[in-house]
DNA sequence: ATTGAATGCACCATCGATTGTGCAAAACGA
DNA sequence: TCGTTTTGCACAATCGATGGTGCATTCAAT
C-alpha cells in the first residue's frame, strides 16, 4: 500500500520517515552526498525510501534556488518543415545526452514574438539558448547576455554571438553550378533562364544570392538583375510570384534556384494549377533537402545543411569558457535527384524494431 | 542609466525602489491588486517602476509558491515529419493564444522515454499535457493522474482519459477506395495487387488494416493476409519489406496502401535504388499528408488528418471540469494527387509581409 | 463625538530544494 | 588518558513570489 496518492513527495517527507534531515535527504537525492560525507547506509535508506515513495525532485524549487533550471532551448522560427524539425530531433538527443532537459519553442520569425519568448524562457532559468535562424539575433543576445544565459546562433548568425552556419556562399554555388550543368545537357542554357526565388534579407539568403550570381557569371557570362526573386518565406507570396512570371513568359524558366523547402511549397501550388506537362524540361535546385522533394517528376538538385554537424560544433562551442562571436562555417551537401537520405530517425529505429 | 546591468530586478528590489511592501508590489505585477484593494497611484508608480527596470517574474519562484507553471506540454513521437511538425506548429499558436506557453516535447516512440519525459514535465509543475501518439497512453494516465494534471490523448487513444484521434477507420476506406478506383481505370485490379505496408501494433494500425480489408474485401471480392505487411514505424524497415517483395515478384504492388510518411519513406530509399520507370503504372495511397509527396511522378493520394480540428477539439475538452474518458473522432480528409495544401505556417504569413 | 465600515497596505508563513557552517561523536595517535 | 582528526549529520538562511491576516487611517453616518 503505498499511500504515494496524495501528493509528491519531498524532502521532507523523507526526512521524516528516514529520520534524517532534510538537507541530508537532499544531499543524498542529489547526488553530492559523498561531498557531505553521508554515511553509505544512510544514502542507501533515503534512496530506498525515495524509491518507494516515487519522489522525484520539484525541479521549480531546485531551479529557484540553484538559478540553473536544467532547461535548454531551441528558439525555433518554425516548425512545419524538414529542416527546422530535423534540427528539433537531433537537438533532443543531443541535449538528453548531456542529462538535461530539451525544449524547443518556436516564434514565427517575429522580432517581437522573439523577444518575448526568450524573457520567458530566461524567466524559467533556462541554461542555455540556441538560437536557431532568428530574425533579430543580436536582439535576443541582449537579453542573453543580460541574464547571462550562454547561447550561440544556428543558421543565421549575430554580431554579438558565436554563430554557427551553413556556408551559404559554397552551397549555393555548388547548387547553381549543378542546375547549370544539367540544364547544358539539353542545350546550353542563356544566363535569363536561371532564376532565384524565395528568402529575404537575411544573411542566408544574401550569401545564397552572392554564390548564385557569381556561379552564373562565370558559367554563363552575365548575371541579369530580373533573375533574383526574393519573396520572403511564405509559399503564397512565391506562389504569386510564379504566377507572375508565367502569365507574361507562358512558361517558368528552365532553371529554378528555390530558397528554401518553404519556397518551394509556393511552386508546388503554382504547379498544382498547371498542367504536369508544362514542366516537363525544367531543374529545380533547393536550398534545402526534402526527402519527398527529390522525387518529383523533375529534377530537383537539393542541398542538406549539416544539421548534425552544425548542432555538434555549436554544442562543441558552448563548452568553451568564452567562445568568441566568430561564424563558424559548416559546409552543407549536394544531394542528387531520386536520393533518399537517411535522418536523425534513423538514430531511433531499432527502439521499433525490439517493441515489435 | 538604467542599471539593469547586474542580475534580474525582483519584486523586492522594486519595493525598496518604489517604498511599498514586496506583497504589494508583487500584487501589482501579477495584476491582483484591485482584489488587495491597492491604490491605483501606487500601482501606475510601480507598474512603471517595474518597466524601468525591466521586471519580469521570476516564473520558477512563481511556479513554487503556486504549484503550476503555466506550461501547457505537448508529447510528440518524433518531430521529424510533417504530421507532427504541422501539430507542433499548430499547438503553439493555440496555447500561446491562451497566455500560456508551449513546451514541446519528443519520445521516440519509447515507453520508458515516455514515462521520464512526462515525469520531468511533471516536476516542473507543467499544468496541462496533450499526449500524442504515445506508445503507453495509460501508462502516462497514470503519472498525470497522480500529480493531478490535466492531460488528453491525440492521434493515438488510451483507455483512461480523453481521446482525441483521427478516423482512422473512414479515412482508410476512403484512401483505399481511391486507389482502388484510381487502379480500375487501367484495368481492373486482383486482390492480391492492393498492398499495406507500413505501422505497428497500435490503434491507429489496427483501424487502419481493417479500414482497408473491409474496402477490398467488398470491392475486390476478397482480401489475401498476405497483403497486409506491418513494418513498424521506420523508413529501413519498410524499404527492407519493399526489396524482399521486389526480389521475389519482380515488381511492386500496382496499389500501394502506405500507412505513414515515415514509411513512405521507407518506399522512397526503394525506389531510389530502382529505375523510376519500373513503377510508371502504381497508385501509392499513404495515410498522411506532405505537400512534395503529393506530386510525386506516379499518381499519391493522401490523406490529411485534421490536425487543427483534432487539437481544437482537445483543447475543448480540456476546458470541461470533468470530461469523459471517451473517444473522439475527427474526420480526416482526402486529398487528390497533385495537391499543395495550406497549412498552419500560411497563418503567419502576414508577418513575412509586413516585416519585407 | 462616537461608532462602523471601507480603504490601503505591511507582515509573515510558505512553496521545496540547496549549501555554508557548526557541532557532536567516533576514531586515532601519542 | 588526553588532544586531534575525521566522520556524520543537523541547522538555518536563502532563492523570488504568493496570499491569508491584521492593523492603522480615512470617511461616512448617527
Amino acid at each position: 500500500m503505498n499511500h504515494q496518492s496524495k501528493k509528491k513527495a519531498t524532502i521532507y517527507d523523507l526526512s521524516i520517515l528516514s529520520g534524517c534531515s532534510p538537507s541530508t535527504v537532499s544531499a543524498v537525492l542529489n547526488g553530492t552526498w559523498q561531498k557531505r560525507r553521508i554515511k553509505q547506509s544512510t544514502a542507501e535508506r533515503i534512496q530506498s525510501l525515495a524509491e518507494q515513495h516515487r519522489y522525484t525532485a520539484n525541479l521549480q524549487a531546485r531551479g529557484l534556488r540553484s538559478s540553473r533550471s536544467g532547461l535548454v532551448g531551441l528558439l525555433l522560427p518554425v516548425h512545419d518543415n524538414r529542416y527546422f524539425s530535423s534540427m528539433a530531433q537531433t537537438f533532443e538527443a543531443e541535449v538528453r545526452s548531456h542529462g538535461k532537459c530539451p525544449v524547443v519553442v518556436s516564434a514565427c520569425r517575429d522580432p517581437v514574438e522573439e523577444q518575448a519568448t526568450v524573457e520567458t524562457l530566461i524567466s524559467y532559468s533556462i541554461d542555455e539558448l540556441f538560437i536557431a535562424g532568428a530574425t533579430d539575433p543580436d536582439g535576443v543576445h541582449v537579453l542573453c547576455e543580460a541574464a547571462g544565459i550562454r547561447h550561440i546562433n544556428i543558421d543565421l548568425p549575430g554580431t554579438k554571438a558565436p554563430s554557427v552556419i551553413s556556408d551559404n556562399y559554397e552551397g549555393a554555388r555548388m547548387l547553381t553550378q549543378a542546375i547549370i550543368q544539367r540544364l547544358a545537357a539539353t542545350g546550353s542554357p542563356e544566363p535569363d533562364e536561371v532564376y532565384l526565388f524565395g528568402g529575404r534579407d537575411d544573411h542566408a539568403t544574401r550569401e545564397r544570392i552572392r554564390g548564385f550570381r557569381d556561379v552564373k557569371r562565370q558559367m554563363l557570362g552575365a548575371d541579369p538583375d530580373e533573375c533574383i526573386q526574393p519573396t520572403g518565406y511564405s509559399p503564397d507570396m512565391t506562389q504569386k510570384a510564379f504566377e507572375t512570371y508565367y502569365a507574361r513568359e507562358k512558361k517558368v524558366p528552365r532553371g529554378l534556384f528555390i530558397n528554401s523547402s518553404i519556397n518551394f511549397e509556393g511552386f508546388l501550388r503554382f504547379l498544382a494549377q498547371h498542367p504536369h506537362e508544362t514542366f516537363a524540361d525544367i531543374v529545380v535546385g533547393c536550398y534545402d533537402y526534402d526527402p519527398f522533394g527529390s522525387f518529383l517528376p523533375f529534377p530537383v538538385l537539393m542541398i542538406r545543411q549539416d544539421v548534425a554537424g552544425m548542432l555538434a560544433k555549436a554544442f562543441e562551442i558552448m563548452e568553451e569558457s568564452r567562445p568568441a562571436a566568430k561564424i563558424h562555417l559548416i559546409a552543407p551537401e549536394l544531394v542528387q535527384p531520386r536520393t533518399a537520405l537517411t535522418g536523425p530517425l534513423d538514430l531511433i529505429r531499432e527502439i521499433d524494431t525490439f517493441t515489435r
